[in-house]
DNA sequence: AGAGTAAAGTTGGAATCACAACTGTTGGCC
DNA sequence: GGCCAACAGTTGTGATTCCAACTTTACTCT
């Protein structure tokens, strides 16, 4: 049974272990390949995939000529959605943050369009913002609102005060929060390491019924977590 | 330049582009490593690698004896997270939901006694829930309360009820929601594809400023997503 | 002693070969 | 025609070898 398994499982679960269980603490030094095919006695591909394999896992993080060492994992900053300011977030934790913004005009997508609930290949004025922290990009958004609502102010970082003025009431957030691939456009921009996911958060503007503006928000797993408040959904619970 | 890039990073970005353009539907049959060594013209180490790599990254999933196929990515289903309601998401979608139960008393862990705002190594009633569709483990939970709550009720689906027959009236619930790479034991329990991520929650409930439950649930980034409904946040806001 | 260099060790990429387990197909036999 | 067995193809795993690029250490020379 465990006889069978993957030679390199061996190798992964005993690290993994060792790791988890804090025998190895953050920065220490995982064994090279040449001393892990003799320690476990396994062939070097053996050893290579294992270590591949916790480099993914982010448990390990490795540096040519110097070897591989156990990661430091900063603790996953959060953003806090309710707000969704992103410049709140990273001065709480002593960031300096920036953003660059462009805004063009363009037709709605297929799935935009579903979201604003108007015409496929309406026009719409899209949004791109790069979020920096320090400097560096850690967060992509891509807005959408129907054109109708644009007056040419282009500081999308106060979408909800401009639609305010043009006589919308916004009275309710969504969002749709799931993980997946970066695609290799943000994997680049953000300068991903292999293997690590993006949260991406599809979030809605409304007023009343009717959605105002729509934006995609990749952010990387590896760096942020999202934190939600909601009321206790339990007053007027009817039963299962 | 792009000529130092890996060779395997070359099949990886053609392969990945006609998937992701359509070209490549979902089922459709991917080039064996055979064929990759000759179609790109590179070694079988490479062919290998850049399989491996696309399936890590969701996008093919591979059968001994059949090949490589375009993986069928099924609509993610929404998990509405103001009711937390899992029967309720699963019968709207026609399936069967069902969940084992089971609990027990443990020690606090360090990091769960910060959440509970406990000493570590307090009393705390903890329950493993399984949730399943159709049968099948679909999520995973852990709740964790102080055990001075627990009035002998295991039903833990209905936690708030009981609470607030304690007397506790429940006013807030906060969600911490991060992306991360399964443990053996869930990507085992809940039978995830290699490279299938897994969304970590980790809910708290609030009676006031104290906090009541705090859970973690483990929920499949293949198969759902997270939906969260929120009041507009943009009345008080004092500017940024 | 200090600076610069050489050597040893490490990772990441790559080629080639091998084998067990499995799948789908094809062809032969009844 | 229908059933079964053999076979070719494929994945997953593994060994072995090599090399380029890099880091760290140790040593030599000034």
């Amino acid at each position: 049974m465990a006889n069978s398994d993957p030679v390199y499982l061996r190798v992964v679960e005993d690290l993994r272990r060792q790791i988890t269980e804090g025998l190895l603490q953050p920065g220490a030094p995982i064994p090279s390949r040449h001393q892990i095919t003799r320690k476990y006695g396994v062939g070097e591909t053996a050893a290579r995939h294992a270590l591949r394999v916790l480099a993914q896992e982010g448990l390990i993080i490795g540096r040519v000529g110097s070897g591989h060492r156990v990661r430091q994992r900063p603790d996953l900053l959060p953003l806090h959605r309710a707000q969704a300011h992103f410049s709140t977030d990273m001065h709480a934790v002593g960031r300096r943050p920036t953003c660059d913004v462009k805004t063009d005009s363009a037709e709605a997508r297929p799935d935009i369009a579903v979201r604003l609930r108007i015409a496929a290949q309406s026009p719409v004025t899209r949004t791109r913002i790069v979020y920096r922290s320090d400097g560096k990009p850690v967060q992509l958004a891509v807005s959408y609102e129907p054109i109708v609502y644009n007056d040419g102010t282009d500081d999308i970082t106060q979408v909800a005060h401009r639609l305010g003025g043009n006589g919308l009431k916004l009275t309710e957030v969504t969002e749709h929060v799931y993980a997946r691939v970066p695609q290799p456009v943000e994997s680049d921009v953000l300068d991903l390491p292999a293997g690590v996911h993006v949260l991406h958060v599809e979030r809605t503007h409304w007023a009343g019924d009717k959605p105002v503006e729509t934006s995609d928000v990749i952010i990387p797993c590896d760096q942020f977590r999202l934190v939600y408040s909601l009321p206790a959904p339990y007053g007027d619970q009817t039963g299962r």
